[in-house]
DNA sequence: GTCGGGCGAGAGAGCGCTCTCTCACCTCTC
DNA sequence: GAGAGGTGAGAGAGCGCTCTCTCGCCCGAC
């Protein structure tokens, strides 16, 4: 007996329960509850009391059952193996989540948030989907040989990329011009008059930093110094750190440092200040993605912005936008990234 | 028509599809999917292939219609009003989904994120639960009057709060011990001679806040220091600079100072290099969270440690605890916080 | 050889909702 | 005043799954 006649009372109310207490059939309710116009006034404000008084809610996997569709979206972070658990301190997804978060609400919807840093966890993403847990996907992929975008669009899942995947793949993206956000930095650094520049380059799997690195030294050329000593990190300060300390043996007389996050910018700064080198007027560092962290710093972060709210709030928009009409057109939007003037530079 | 015969094809199989390929009953198909014990291994075996040349994969919305089970939970984040957009930027909130996301994925569950900074909003998760989006809800409150754990009671939804309610709640929460972390604090600076000594506090309507300052205020005085001048802030950077600059005009000799997080160190950390005074030589400066920045500010922050992804896992726990067993009873787990000693103090 | 017991598989009733189809009634037109 | 047209409400069939109930079959025991 899989209901007592003791707790029937206490059950959620039904459709059928509403309609039994309107004294009107089943249908007239899901007419009244999903607003439509063919309904009598009289006989609406009596279903509405009805619905008052039971307090009866829609059951949305009923509702779902029916009309396929869950209102609800994932938002996939996919990271290299293993690398899930530090993520959530970098600001930056605490960003695009935020745009996230802001632009689904105003359509009364919420983002299902899951990690995704193994083959099976990918997998497990497109799964969910599939099962009908969500009707599209967000998806924040933060290394290059990435599968999860081909997963998606192998699954014919609606979904939306947070930065330019890549291998060319057929989906909607979101990004940054990155290049010519470095072309900023190198810019403002060859106006101060550094001749001696540095950069420490992100992950060369990720288009991201590729993009920022040939910016840079493309732009540098341009301004008369043609070879830029190069270190890679992985956006962390501690890989900041270190690439700074090896850049620093190789140019000792450095004056000027782009850094491809503002993360490892810190981590520069702060080997900086161990040699006993003044930031500024030493040397000028300047960060990449005007996080919180480049405000804090002291001195303050010279940076390149990234609208990264605002870049999710229009990937939440593009997805929506192709929930709601199933043959709408692949898009790309490129975002403009700007000079932040600090301290450091 | 609702179904042509031409995508009949490319449909997304049912159970009946897999029973008709399998030549058995949608009954035996559910029973292997489910892994039900009693049914033939022969069987077992062609089922399952059936399933993997369909394509099969369950429904899940019909599944919850059925058992009453999403598998799903919110993470409710509830805000003063109004004060959503900036949330994400506080690394805070970055560790408790870290946390969160960690432990679910264990069982392959995964958080819906919902952002309540307004009666509506809150209404809206409340309901969001009631209809069968979610199982149970994860609570984090960032001020006192907030409405929502007494919501979230009353609609008789499991649910398990982030730091303890501020006014009586039958409800399970984790939390940590912020006097004894405050009490860490204050003797740390008593042991190095501070006898000056200011606090910056948080909100007056948190009882984590309140807490801290009580804790801090009762250990210093034990320490022989009777009086400590207060000025509150709200937990961010600038707040912090404003209320150091308030202290650093009541107690201009001021040499020891507690701020309640690590954000607000580090606007006093500003405010204490631009009045010319060396931390930790002039002034020794203690936070609280241990968070990123913490590590990254110059001189690096001494602070408290709030094992946050910890708690959050707890929190995780408890109420998959709940939703196993429905007369589980009420559950509080109460953290220790640890003293970080690193430059500040 | 017959009967009882147990195991494994099928039949079928829902879960709560939406949506189409049908029908009743009411108004307008000639 | 009768037929046409339109509007508003009800009946009922599913959506895809789980779970109980029933039944068939095979085995062992007497």
């Amino acid at each position: 007996m899989r209901q007592t006649r003791a707790d029937a009372s206490r059950r959620t109310p039904t459709l059928e329960d509403v309609a039994r207490a309107a004294g009107v059939s089943r249908a007239t309710v899901s007419r009244v509850v999903n607003g439509s116009t063919t309904v009598d006034p009289r006989m609406r404000s009596q279903v509405a009391k009805a619905i008052e008084t039971t307090g009866y809610i829609p059951n949305a996997a009923a509702r779902t059952l029916v009309n396929g569709r869950t209102g609800a979206v994932a938002l996939v972070i996919s990271g290299s193996d293993g690398s899930a658990d530090q993520l959530f301190r970098d600001p930056f997804f605490g960003r695009i989540t935020g745009g996230v978060v802001r632009h689904l609400r105003s359509r009364s919807m919420h983002p299902t948030l899951m990690l995704a840093d193994s083959d099976q966890d990918r997998q497990e993403a497109v799964d969910f989907v599939r099962r009908g847990n969500a009707d599209g996907a967000l998806l924040v992929s933060t290394h290059a040989g990435d599968p999860l975008p081909r997963l998606f669009v192998a699954a014919g899942i609606p979904a939306v990329l947070f930065a330019r995947p890549a291998v060319p793949v057929p989906i909607s993206f979101v990004d940054l011009a990155h290049a010519a956000g470095a072309a900023l930095a190198a810019d403002r650094l060859a106006d101060r008059g550094c001749r001696r520049v540095v950069t420490i380059a992100g992950p060369a799997d990720l288009p991201a930093a590729n993009d920022r690195l040939a910016g840079f030294q493309r732009a540098m050329e341009r301004r008369g110094v043609p070879y830029v000593e190069v270190a890679r990190g992985n956006f962390t300060t501690e890989s900041g750190e270190q690439a700074m300390t090896e850049l620093l043996a190789a140019v000792p007389d450095v004056d000027g440092v782009f850094a491809a996050n503002d993360l490892m910018a810190i981590g520069a700064l702060r080997v900086l200040h161990e040699h006993g080198r003044s930031v500024p007027d030493d040397v000028a560092l300047i960060g990449f993605d005007d996080s919180e962290p480049a405000r804090m710093s002291r001195p303050r972060l010279t940076t390149i912005s990234q609208p990264v709210e605002k870049m999710a709030e229009r990937m939440a928009a593009i997805l929506l936008d192709r929930l709601d009409a199933e043959d709408a057109p692949l898009t790309s939007v490129v975002f403009d990234p700007e000079l932040v003037v600090r301290e450091s530079a």
